[in-house]
DNA sequence: GAATACGGATTGTCGGACAATCTACGTTAT
DNA sequence: ATAACGTAGATTGTCCGACAATCCGTATTC
């Protein structure tokens, strides 16, 4: 097994991430290039190519000589991200239904999502059933940009903490629907669904962020 | 004015970019960090940044402790990369026939191509229309994603030797169409036509591949 | 009160150092 | 001969320390 990139660099941004989408780093807050080696023990330019890597995911933002902050993302933002998100997953699962590359991962998330209780959180197994639906299909292009929407995604989704606008059933009836589509190889239809599907997540987070802001 | 990122690693990128794009750097060749830093006369960290950005570009790949390469794009990456193109720009061009923002850019790319005469290349001049056309267009997502797989395109036409498949008067013509359509409001045909003009070239592309290998 | 000058914080770039790891080649054993 | 093994050179991965450039808030000056 051979890791392909570095490693140290790689864990520092993954905790980083981490600790963005969980909003333990409150937005507008500095993230300095010394404190981030200092929390983590690492050399300042060890700890700036970790930084540079989630400014290049859009989880920061940074102008010259400044230090990175947690972006404060705006309406617009928020409707642009769920815009292009649902041209590419839509896209995505529509090769997933020509091609018959549907994952174990995401029946299995869908699974999870259907046995998870009413009440409980399940914003993390929702979107690791969208990113196993679309990590399954052949295109590498698709997957990646669809995996870079999906990290701003999260932050977004974390920053109008609105974990539960929905019910998990009524998230996994939409999943089912978009997996029927798929199994039957109606491509156009699973598109179609996937499309309503994020368009209903966008309505329901700017109503969300409409009432709070 | 106020540069939003290290100057110096950029201009590195920039001038490799291109040279890759150029084919100055035949496809499979090393490209090592302390090369780079010593033609461009900067120290390595900093090289490795302007590679580092080339890598996330798509324009080099790397696996762990090796030099970094100019990845030779298979068949079925031109075949992906077009389509994913496809996707994103398709979006974006009926973003702009919505949201009525042609750029002043994107018509000067069509004149100048209208104006190109036989037999000239035209290559850049068809590729900064297109660029054009995406970066007026609002979403700032589908833009980033679109410029990404901007530079493998070129890439992709500088491997396969295919400057000149087409006239510049056909493809003046296709723009045209698109063109029209913004103009017209007509996002649904602008879309389609968009999709038609990519899978267009990507076919020649694929035939044109085909007859080489 | 406004323009200006200063100073602290932070990034941007440098150079050198050393460990980790990969590949290619040559040596040894079968 | 050939296959397994091991070593050497090249390259990256990470560290450290240093200093210039730049930005921003604040104090100073007019």
């Amino acid at each position: 097994m051979s890791e392909s990139s570095p490693v140290l660099p790689g864990t520092v941004a993954d905790d980083l991430r981490a600790r963005i989408i969980a909003q333990d780093e409150a937005p507008g807050t500095a993230i300095t290039e010394s404190a981030v080696a200092l929390r983590y023990g690492v050399a300042r330019s060890t700890a700036r190519t970790a930084i540079d890597r989630l400014v290049a995911e859009g989880l920061l933002v940074r102008s010259a000589h400044r230090a990175a902050r947690v972006p404060e993302l705006s309406r617009a933002d928020i409707a642009d991200l769920f815009d292009s998100r649902a041209v590419v997953e839509a896209a995505a699962v529509a090769s997933v239904a020509t091609s018959g590359t549907l994952s174990a991962d995401a029946l299995a998330a869908h699974r999870a999502l259907l046995a998870t209780p009413a009440g409980e959180p399940f914003a993390e197994t929702d979107i690791a059933f969208h990113r196993a639906l679309v990590t399954g299909q052949p295109s590498a292009r698709l997957a990646r940009m669809h995996s870079a929407l999906m990290g701003e995604i999260e932050l977004c989704i974390g920053q109008v903490q609105a974990h539960s606008l929905l019910t998990a059933a009524e998230v996994a009836h939409q999943h089912q629907g978009i997996l029927d589509a798929v199994v039957a190889g109606d491509a156009e239809r699973a598109a179609d669904l996937t499309r309503e599907h994020i368009a209903s997540s966008r309505e329901r987070l700017l109503a969300h962020y409409d009432a709070t802001h």
